[in-house]
DNA sequence: CAATCTTGGCTAAGTGCCTTAGCTTTAAGG
DNA sequence: CCTTAAAGCTAAGGCACTTAGCCAAGATTG
């Protein structure tokens, strides 16, 4: 049998091709095996099992989401920086829908990267939100308000939360724009 | 064999309590019969399935939600009524650990119930939101945006997504409170 | 009251997925 | 060339869901 000279990160990278393919539920290792033509179990030499695989998925699109929102971000503050970091994180929902459920997984702590790529992005937001001069408190706040209005939105918006007809795509601007008037006067009393 | 006589009723009220205890993704009909004392296929007489029985803990689990935050809403209105509904949408969340989740399904069309659940629980939002005088199509992008937010939070809570200490109480009530600041200007267009 | 019929329970059996154990063979290194 | 670590494999077991088909409890009806 020739080898096929696979290795934990082409088994990761695949996964996270498949997941975006079929979905993160529908994601399972006799699939993938089969899409990288080795026999299951061969998996196993380089993933410890189906939540490993799960958990490195996540730290990949984590620091994907991570990267891009850095990017869109950078050179800009304020509103601008919001919009387009906001921008941004939905679109990678859209370009990735199996990747992006991965990157709500509680970072490992036995994984650096991980651990850091979740830093990064929390670290994104926070920064965003310093640039409207929040501090102390009210960016953790105000970190958790934006990241809960995103990740709503977009897991709403994936699971056909939003019956009407109305255009989605203005609903999400109008909710960043109300994130945007409420980060410029923030409710917190501060510390 | 004395017969255990069970129907869809006490079958989908059991499953509730089961998913409660240990969570959404680890009710399974093995576990919910053996908790029932009968063998798993005798689920069958009374469920069409794992899917069916989910969705059937969905329509249950809305229409207790919507009737949670119809009841937190009555009588109040603006802030207030913003207030005490989100505060009775996290508390059902905290409560009902293993039904929350089953809510963000979307409504099956063939159950009527579910559907009128489902109508219950976004009305009850676009009621509390056109008490801050919102009209139109302004409407619809408020609901989502609150939905975003309130869905989000509880989420990332529920799932341990927020790592720092600091109070998570607080930052739900800032966040409520900002939104409350936005509906008062909101920034749409109108229709 | 007895015969009948519906129905809610059961066992048996098949599928799909994950996991472990243990074998074989490739290919790399001394 | 020989050795050996690693990357494949097959086999087998466990758990969950589902279907098929049987049987008895209990309601219905004459």
């Amino acid at each position: 049998m020739p080898r096929v000279g696979l290795n934990q990160q082409t088994v990761v990278r695949e996964a996270a091709r498949l997941a975006d393919e079929v979905g993160f539920q529908q994601l399972t290792l006799a699939a993938l095996a089969s899409r990288l033509g080795v026999a299951l179990p061969s998996l196993y030499k380089h993933v410890r099992g189906a939540d490993a695989l799960a958990q490195k998925l996540a730290a990949l699109a984590t620091a994907e989401l991570a990267t891009e929102m850095t990017t869109a971000a950078v050179g800009r503050s304020g509103g601008d920086a919001l919009r387009a970091m906001a921008d941004a994180y939905r679109d990678y929902a859209h370009r990735h829908p199996g990747r992006y459920p991965a990157t709500q997984r509680v970072p490992d702590p036995a994984d650096p990267e991980h651990v850091e790529a979740g830093e990064r992005a929390v670290g994104a937001v926070a920064a965003v939100l310093r640039g409207y001069g929040l501090t102390g408190d009210d960016v953790v706040d105000a970190t958790r308000a934006l990241r809960s209005a995103l990740h709503g939105f977009v897991t709403l918006e994936a699971a056909g939360g939003f019956g009407l007809p109305q255009d989605v795509d203005r609903s999400y601007h109008q909710l960043i724009a109300s994130m945007d008037i409420s980060f410029r006067s923030w409710p917190g009393t501060g510390r």
